[in-house]
DNA sequence: TGCCCGATGTTGACAGCATAAACATCCCCT
DNA sequence: AGGGGATGTTTATGCTGTCAACATCGGGCA
């Protein structure tokens, strides 16, 4: 059956999900510390060891909201790439898709505090080996997963920051991780860090100015 | 009396250090999240609410620990430009005191993942106003916090990069959250993202390449 | 000198949490 | 038709942070 349109019997029919989005909503209210099983039972409107049909435990909960997150995280930053006019150079246009990455990974920090501290958070999960690890190394892991193509979409448009000639080929190996330290180390900066109390305005300044640097330094 | 040196009696003499010190290994051995009162009073051998005469909360201590915890962060930046020889020419000596720095920061998260993680752990402390919250801003609080002495020493070398006509005086503003962006992004990607499982050399390979880069973008 | 009061530490209690075991109910498949 | 696995509930345990009431110590005033 799943997700009948009536009032919910005995089974539910559709509990991992209701619990997952629960759980999502508890972080994006505060974060992964506010996620807590026994609230998300309560709000779906079910026994607090119900949850353990679906979830080996809280860690997995967590897990799953982890997930969730990472998954819009990609999306802002896919979105932040549509958002602007596609420029004609090639070169520019790499250049301008990569800062607009690095703007929708920010801003995505910015709006959604609690699901990106989420998305970022650590979690043991016993089902050891599943989590996708080393994204980085080289190769990337194969799959339509919106985390890696979101990643992907960054090491495209690294690669054609070279083919247009805008950035040296030996410069080319370890510029995601890089990139994608600066932005995180400043959306962490900015959430929690010394920079919380920045007013927007001066915020906006420091991003900029960070992604500029970054950016020069793989270009140059 | 404080710290008399036969056994304690009824009072402890010196609970408040004792306790944060107890929650500063705990830290240590699994990050903030592992920092439980009731276990750092059980270590120091005292009744779990005897805390609550030297902290108010839960979150003071944890307060606490994040203090030291930063403190001996910038203990390791500190020393990291220390144990390099200097060099004659002033702006390779700034760009190599810049590296080091960023080095030493590094090296202190992989060496000391919980007590790293413990000094940027988000604590809301009721205490309002109390924490240092706004570092940058052009202006640097006075004192000679650890904390502030070695963001001053950051802020120190950049102003020395300018001066040795190594970085345009126009780059200037906004570089120390640059670069402290890029090594505090690197440090968790490689503690709790997706670097964590890289083997160390790629892992040193990938931190040097992030350092040049962010160096080079500055100083271009 | 003596003693008294505030600082410090203890005991006991409560609510909320993760989690496990035993039990109840439902619904699909034979 | 009905049996059995999947799903949900009840009950219980031990951990946590925190409060209130009580105990003890020790320094400062008489």
């Amino acid at each position: 059956m799943a997700v009948k349109g009536g009032k919910a019997g005995y089974h539910h029919g559709d509990l991992r999900n209701a619990l997952t989005e629960a759980a999502v909503e508890l972080a994006a209210e505060g974060g992964p510390e506010r996620v807590v099983l026994r609230e998300a039972a309560r709000r779906v409107g079910v026994s607090p060891t119900a949850a353990y049909r679906h979830f080996g435990s809280h860690c997995d909960l967590l897990g799953a909201v982890k997930e969730r997150c990472q998954r819009q995280l990609a999306a802002s930053m896919a979105r932040a790439v549509e958002e602007g006019p596609e420029l004609p150079d090639a070169g520019e246009e790499a250049v301008r898709r990569t800062v607009a990455i690095g703007r929708g990974y920010v801003r995505f920090a910015v709006e959604n505090p609690g699901l990106y501290r989420s998305a970022f958070s650590r979690v043991v999960l016993d089902g050891a080996a599943g989590d996708h690890g080393l994204v980085f190394a080289g190769v990337l892991p194969p799959g339509d997963d919106p985390v890696f193509r979101a990643f992907r979409a960054l090491s495209d448009t690294l690669d054609a920051l070279v083919e247009s000639g805008r950035m040296r080929p030996g410069n080319r190996a370890g510029a995601e991780v890089a990139a994608w330290s600066t932005v995180h180390g400043l959306s962490l900066l900015i959430l929690d860090g010394p920079l919380a109390r920045l007013p927007e305005e001066q915020r906006d300044a420091v991003v900029d100015r960070s992604l500029e640097a970054i950016v020069a330094g793989l270009t140059r």
